[in-house]
DNA sequence: CGACGGGACGC
DNA sequence: CGACGGGACGC
């Protein structure tokens, strides 16, 4: 069972007094490698071994030792980078040295609430750092020189303990992972937490603080719970909504059994102030597409204890409910600076309830608190872009990004900081549209103002305008064209003050998408390969495109797209319906047709979501292979290179411009191409099959009973079930994460994207799983 | 309307 | 020191 994100990382962790945060906090140069598993073992990784502290002798460190200093690694760079991203081959700097700490197992047992928390001593010198992690998924087979070498490349790795049972001396499939410092713990949490797996791993390792070190080490997390998700959302798209207040350090999404989405989960920050603005802007404000009621946002409650777990009690170290503010002091430095009297007097009257009325409204207001980075209510009413990935508002209104106030320079990784606007620091209107039209899918719309402020802190800056637009919507997201519309025409809401735009804006433009790209762009991309930093010529192009059309011209586009959608929606019941019974009357002779046509059907989808042909239904037009600007808008996603499979794989392109793969069945999407598909498609050549744009000229294997069936079926897939694809896999495919939360889920489900690959048609089951996928497909669009 | 992720401290 | 029973779905 592959669980994405875990709980993990916090990095704001305030620690001693440095205000580190301000700076190191650049984890986010650093990011992991994936290593071959061929190259895993014996690579020192970065930073060569520093095995100087190798099982360091156990004695309790008092405090003080100067040792600690947080290492920067660097400046701030304003190094965004995008956890997921991959994009960086690692370059990390070779960790510097650290002095030796020793460690101390679970060392304060941290009651909970309790009072004296060693952490006072931390603040005071500043000593005694060393933060150990908690390491999950590790092959039971695995030894420390096959977990040590992949965490000194964030730092030096003071202590790998893998753990045993203790009866039994089995290995239990975890180890800690002790560093010196909080930064170098934490930017192994960012690298590998989720994203790496060991070889021989079932699935990529956890990477977390381990019990009670959280605690130990001042860090404080704010948790929200989200409630009202709509259950396709990945957490990505989940992430996608929450940026916007700040750098999300986790996502976890609440899944049953079938890893299907209880349609719940949490957000955690590190800013009390992220978690307020997104409590404020979103709970009761914003829905998603698909769902009749908007999200609900609220700190989470403290965790159920569980039963079998060896946690110290107490525990919650999460922050932000009701009581917390004034209870918890400020645990860390780190609240107190920008909010501690937040809880006094700009408290609600009820944290607990954030969904009193003042706190909804259309421009949720910025609860902003006191603090005098912040800007007043007018100048953070930037609108955020309606056009998340799941849509916008429902009441239209944009859910006002919230200003973080916290300065903390971190926010790094995906996100760019915090929509704080300072003010000046809005982005043209053009720039959205220039993302958007082209459909630059998902991963451009996950930090929608990502490319903006990455483009501020590295390039552009003063004069550029924030502007709300988001043209893009996923396939999910309900924002009504007139929303993009406005966005795009650039007539914000009066609330708006900023539409300023200027000319610097078309300068401006070009620069964030083509030139900035990357880090913001691709969040939550994880490459499996190499250069991510470098945003394909085509897409470049794509993004360029824009550029070349009016404003007007771009909202007409969205607007018509938008209506290819929900009109494609609205047909895919039927279509449903259609296909039930066209397929029991084809069960008997052939089913591998059903994969098949799959696969066609999505791939046409995508062309039929060209806005040229407005609201008109994709009809079979696969003699044209969707133009670039086609699959845009609505096509969330990819451009859908279909291959067509017996095993239901298809490849796409995420607008990084890497290909990645998607099984239409098992949804799962991986960035390798799998097996089976690499078998179907040898299977295909060796059978004369023509390239991918001419689907329907795909070799039909003779042998199948009906043509005349598989045709119409076909037929009806492409122009009536055009969502559903989409709708899988309207967002990213997986890797996500800012916070490590990555969809990973692929080598776990092998089970299920190893279907029989030999295309026995008679299997029932395919058809069968067939079946499924359409019912599936089916439900989704619904309302 | 949904509530917490696998495992957890050896030498 | 003392260390988890009893009870279990409202809005």
């Amino acid at each position: 069972m592959n669980r994405y994100g875990g709980k993990n990382s916090n990095n704001n962790n305030n620690n001693n007094n440095s205000n580190f945060d301000d700076k190191f906090d650049n984890q986010d140069f650093y990011h992991h490698r994936r290593r071959s598993p061929s190259n895993f073992r014996g690579s020192g990784g970065g930073g060569g071994g520093h095995r100087l502290f190798d099982s360091p002798p156990r004695q309790h460190h008092g405090g003080g030792g100067g040792g600690f200093r947080p290492m920067g690694g660097g400046g701030d760079g304003g190094g965004e980078f995008r956890p997921m991203g991959g994009g960086f081959e690692g370059n990390y700097p070779s960790p510097p040295p650290q002095q030796p700490h020793t460690g101390q197992k679970r060392a304060y047992p941290f009651s909970g609430r309790g009072g004296g928390s060693p952490n006072r001593d931390r603040f005071g010198g500043g000593g005694g750092n060393f933060a150990k992690l908690f390491v999950g998924s590790v092959p039971r087979g695995a030894t420390e020189e096959d977990i040590r070498p992949l965490f000194e490349e964030h730092g030096n790795v003071i202590e790998v303990a893998l753990i045993k049972d203790k009866k039994t001396g089995q290995p239990q499939g975890c180890c800690f992972i002790k560093y010196a410092t909080l930064e170098e713990a934490d930017r192994a949490i960012r690298a590998l937490h989720n994203q790496h797996t060991l070889p021989g791993g079932m699935g990529p390792i956890q990477v977390r603080y381990a019990d009670g070190e959280r605690e130990r080490l001042g860090a404080v997390e704010y948790k929200l719970f989200v409630g009202s998700l709509n259950r396709q959302a990945t957490e990505m798209d989940v992430q996608e909504i929450f940026s916007r207040f700040g750098r999300v350090e986790d996502v976890y999404l609440m899944r049953d059994e079938l890893k299907q989405s209880r349609g719940c989960g949490f957000v955690k920050y590190s800013d009390r102030d992220m978690a307020l603005a997104a409590i404020d802007a979103l709970n009761g404000i914003y829905t998603m597409r698909g769902c009749d009621q908007p999200l609900t946002v609220r700190f989470a409650d403290p965790k159920r204890p569980r039963p079998g777990a060896g946690d110290s009690r107490g525990g919650a170290p999460t922050f932000g409910g009701p009581g917390f503010g004034p209870r918890f002091p400020a645990p860390g430095p780190r609240p107190a600076p920008n909010f501690g009297d937040a809880m006094g007097d700009n408290v609600p009257p009820n944290p607990w309830h954030p969904m009193s009325p003042q706190n909804m409204g259309p421009t949720p207001g910025i609860r902003s608190m006191g603090s005098q980075l912040l800007p007043r209510s007018g100048d953070l009413a930037i609108p955020l872009n309606p056009g998340g990935p799941f849509g916008g508002p429902s009441d239209g209104s944009f859910p006002g990004p919230a200003v973080s106030s916290s300065s903390t320079s971190q926010q790094g990784f995906n996100q760019p900081s915090p929509q704080v606007p300072t003010v000046g620091q809005q982005i043209s209107p053009l720039q959205k549209p220039l993302q958007s039209p082209q459909g630059l899918p998902p991963s451009f719309q996950l930090h929608p103002l990502a490319p903006v402020s990455y483009s501020q802190s590295q390039a552009l800056h003063v004069g550029q305008l924030h502007v709300p637009v988001s043209a893009t919507q996923s396939p999910f997201s309900q924002a009504p064209p007139s929303q993009h519309l406005v966005s795009l025409s650039g007539q914000l809401p009066a609330s708006r003050p900023q539409m300023q735009q200027n000319a610097s804006s078309a300068a401006a433009l070009q620069n964030p998408l083509s030139v900035n790209l990357p880090p913001n762009l691709q969040p939550n991309s994880v490459p499996t390969t190499a250069n991510q930093q470098q945003l394909p010529v085509p897409m470049q192009q794509q993004l360029l495109q824009p550029l070349q059309q009016s404003p007007s011209q771009l909202a007409q586009m969205l607007s018509q797209q938008t209506q290819t959608l929900q009109a494609s929606f609205q047909s895919s019941q039927q279509a449903f319906s259609q296909l039930q019974q066209q397929l029991q009357l084809m069960q008997p002779s052939n089913q591998n047709m059903t994969s098949q046509q799959n696969s066609q059907a999505s791939k046409q989808q995508w062309a039929g979501m060209t806005p040229q042909t407005a609201g008109s239904t994709p009809a079979s037009t696969p003699s044209t292979d969707v133009p670039s600007s086609a699959s845009a808008p609505a096509a969330p996603v990819m451009t859908p290179t279909v291959t067509p499979g017996e095993c239901h794989w298809t490849e796409h392109t995420s607008p990084d411009g890497f290909k990645y793969y998607h099984n239409s069945l098992t949804r799962e999407s991986r960035w390798e191409k799998p097996e089976e598909l690499a078998l179907f498609e040898q299977r295909q050549q060796q059978q004369q099959k023509p390239p991918v744009q001419q689907p329907q000229t795909q070799s039909h294997p003779p042998q199948q009973a009906s043509q005349a069936q598989q045709v119409q079926l076909q037929t009806q897939l492409q122009t009536q079930i055009h969502h559903p694809p989409q709708l899988q896999q309207p967002f990213f495919p997986s890797a996500y994460s800012a916070s490590g939360v990555r969809n990973q889920q692929n080598t776990q489900e092998l089970g299920y994207g190893q279907l029989p690959v030999a295309p026995s048609p008679n299997n029932p089951t395919r058809f069968q799983q067939g079946l499924q996928t359409l019912q599936d497909l089916a439900w989704k669009n619904k309302p």
